[in-house]
DNA sequence: GTCTATAAAGTGATAGAC
DNA sequence: GTCTATCACTTTATAGAC
């Protein structure tokens, strides 16, 4: 499924330290954490990182490529295989939120990363915004990004374009909110921890009402809880 | 309305560097600027900063309770009002939202800094997590969060705490997302500059729909666009 | 490949002149 | 209040020993 990159090894210290970048990286974010910080934590000595990774900002560059790459690929995997689906149709907004968010968390259990500091890494990575890296980045996510307003076009033909692409980003900010803000937000609100596929799911019906804000379709509004009882 | 804060005086040098430490901040993140950035922008010296705030962190900290107390402040005030127009009924929905998400952009005027910049920052400030400085500003934030979560169980009787505590937190994603994402959104969307009030009130659309999941109301589907046009 | 030693520049903070 | 000069320390990167 996702490609093994030939440029990280399963073992040794080169791997040892990437591992180390990472955790750090997650936890103080990525210009908080020095080379001496990873080397340190890695137990390596301050040189190995030029070595293995030309530069800080070679480190840094892998690191945000490394699961960045296979997510775009796997998004456009996955439009591929809902428009087939759809046969020509439009595709539903849940298998269009879906190939697009899906991806974000799909790769934790491959990683070697606990699920916090995989969570914490993406959602630092998809809201790193001013440097230049994120300027590849953004080149990067641009195909996923026509694809997703294309077919949003097809399945709200009645919603002006820009509406739709103001919801997908409220979407967007949602899912990385999702992927790094847990702690605060459990400690605020007196919140279980829970797995995450269960939280995605919460946020995958509350972007699909974002995105439609229309009725729940027959099959949902008749299961146990009614969502909403309020009415004006 | 927002009290004049007596630790920052409305000209001279003091002022000075603490426009330019926002702009900074806000430009490149409160990791990224060192003090000699901003004593350079200001046109000052290097002492000025430590003079003035008495350290780095000094300045920081200002920088973050600057704007962020008067929106804990505004919030409380606007749920007091809402809360006392509903008169012992629930509150809607669209009042707790505007309540939690409006005073962040209602300074924006007031402020000597530019939307942009304002934005910028106060997305930054929203979303520094793992900072010593972002506890307190947990702290500050408990009251309005717990009153709102309150809210929420009145206005959504059947619907279980927890969820609407997770849809609150994907709402607030979405906002800071307005904040602060709005370049590389509007470079990937093609998307035309517009009154940030314009965006508000799409966010606010967005944000009611996902917390309810419910149709939209009667004034609002006799609407001209009719928002949503698929069924499976 | 891995290390030590060190270069060259940048960091926050402060003492003391004006 | 504002400045220069400087301290003590950390930063990334590299040369060269092993």
């Amino acid at each position: 499924m996702t490609m093994r990159n030939p440029a990280i090894p399963e073992t040794g210290p080169k791997r040892k330290l990437l591992d180390a970048a990472e955790q750090l990286f997650a936890d103080k974010g990525f210009d908080a954490v020095s080379v001496r910080d990873i080397t340190k934590l890695a137990g390596a000595n301050v040189a190995a990182v030029n070595y293995h990774f030309g530069s800080r900002e070679g480190l840094l560059t892998l690191v945000m490529t490394r699961y960045l790459t296979p997510v775009n690929q796997q998004r456009l995997e996955m439009l591929d295989a809902a428009e087939m689906r759809a046969n020509g149709k439009p595709v539903p907004v849940e298998e269009l939120l879906e190939a697009m968010c899906r991806p974000l968390i799909s790769q934790v259990t491959q990683s070697h990363l606990s699920e916090k500091v995989y969570c914490k890494l993406l959602g630092r990575v998809m809201s790193a915004q001013d440097r230049d890296l994120s300027l590849a980045m953004e080149e990067q996510m641009r195909p996923c990004a026509h694809r997703l307003h294309a077919a949003l076009e097809k399945t709200f033909p009645d919603v002006p374009r820009e509406e739709m692409v103001w919801r997908l980003h409220f979407v967007h900010g949602a899912m990385v909110h999702l992927l790094h803000n847990q702690a605060m937000f459990r400690r605020l609100g007196k919140i279980e921890e829970e797995p995450l596929e269960v939280s995605f799911q919460r946020f995958l019906k509350f972007a699909v009402a974002g995105m439609g804000q229309h009725a729940p379709r027959v099959e949902e509004s008749k299961k146990s809880s009614p969502q909403s009882s309020f009415n004006f």
